[in-house]
DNA sequence: AGTGTCGCCTGAATGC
DNA sequence: TGCATTCAGGCGACAC
């Protein structure tokens, strides 16, 4: 489940063999993933020369030639692996999108699910574009901090938990990082978002960028689908406070599990929700 | 405008 | 064993 620590690794990993290099050949192998592929992809990429790689909230952006940026979304089952020269790397399944560099090197995108995106925006006016325009601040950049976060949270009533997950909130932060953000910061799931402040909200801004720090250094998390470009795992899920442990003592847990009955898991707008009821209190 | 719900999609896990 | 159902969740479309 690709959030920003798993997408910030994946384009690191991408990164050294991309930049510099050139695009000698493009294959699509069918129109669409979640959007239609644009019509000229193919022609738009061929010949030209990767520049930098950047990454804003979950997507990947590519810059080639002179005037188009490649962006990629890995969705959530969205993953890249590059495929060496010696190597003879049998095509898999939902392999959809590969790029064949110069070198011979082979850049395949492979998403089962096909939620993920792919195309093209310019150069010089892409934050313009519909995806990005209205996009939250980056966690872990200087824009981020407890007074901003508190403007964008001001009046509304929606739980702080769905507020995380809003990319005009705050972008990349999806529903696992959430949860851990919310435990280690010692605020309830259900709180509405509006009433998070003070002292709370500056815990909230440390923890979140604490947790995607503490996964990005561990290489994201691995649960189902999510591998390095060199398919290799992530190991931060070993890490989780209290994702996915419904019954389980939180990390750090000093109360009786047969009493307290340990993490919880809710479902808050259709998303599981895990958090320490004795920790996240909701007052 | 803000908020909540649904659908996209496949594969793994579970139920009968 | 085999078939059906449920669940996972990022994000855009949609309704209210």
């Amino acid at each position: 489940m690709p959030e920003l620590p798993e997408v910030e690794t994946v384009m690191r990993g991408l990164e050294p063999v991309l930049e510099g290099n050139t695009i000698s050949g493009v294959r699509v192998n069918r129109l669409d993933l979640r959007v239609p592929f644009p019509p000229d992809l193919v022609q738009r990429l061929e010949g030209q020369k990767i520049g930098r790689l950047v990454r804003r909230a979950k997507y990947i952006l590519i810059y080639v030639g002179g005037r188009d940026i490649l962006v990629i979304h890995l969705g959530m089952s969205g993953s890249i692996r590059i495929v060496g020269t010696g190597d003879q790397g049998a095509p898999q399944k939902h392999d959809h999108f590969v790029m064949i560099l110069s070198d011979k090197t082979r850049i395949i995108y492979n998403d089962s699910r096909r939620f993920g995106m792919v195309f093209l925006v310019q150069q010089d006016d892409w934050e313009q574009h519909p995806a990005f325009k209205s996009l939250g601040p980056e966690p872990l950049g200087n824009e981020f901090s407890a007074p901003i976060l508190a403007q964008r949270l001001k009046g509304k009533k929606t739980s702080i938990k769905q507020a995380l997950l809003d990319q005009h909130v705050v972008v990349g932060v999806g529903n696992i990082y959430a949860c851990e953000a919310l435990f280690m910061a010692g605020i309830h799931p259900e709180i509405p978002a509006g009433e998070v402040g003070g002292k709370k909200l500056e815990k909230l801004v440390l923890a979140i960028r604490k947790v995607l720090n503490k996964a990005i250094k561990a290489g994201g998390s691995t649960l189902k689908d999510y591998k390095h470009t060199d398919g290799s795992l992530g190991y931060f899920q070993y890490q989780f406070a209290v994702y996915d442990r419904a019954g389980q003592a939180c990390s750090g847990c000093d109360c009786h599990l047969a009493k307290t009955g340990g993490i919880q898991k809710i479902v808050q707008s259709g998303r599981s929700t895990f958090f320490c009821p004795q920790k996240q209190k909701k007052r």
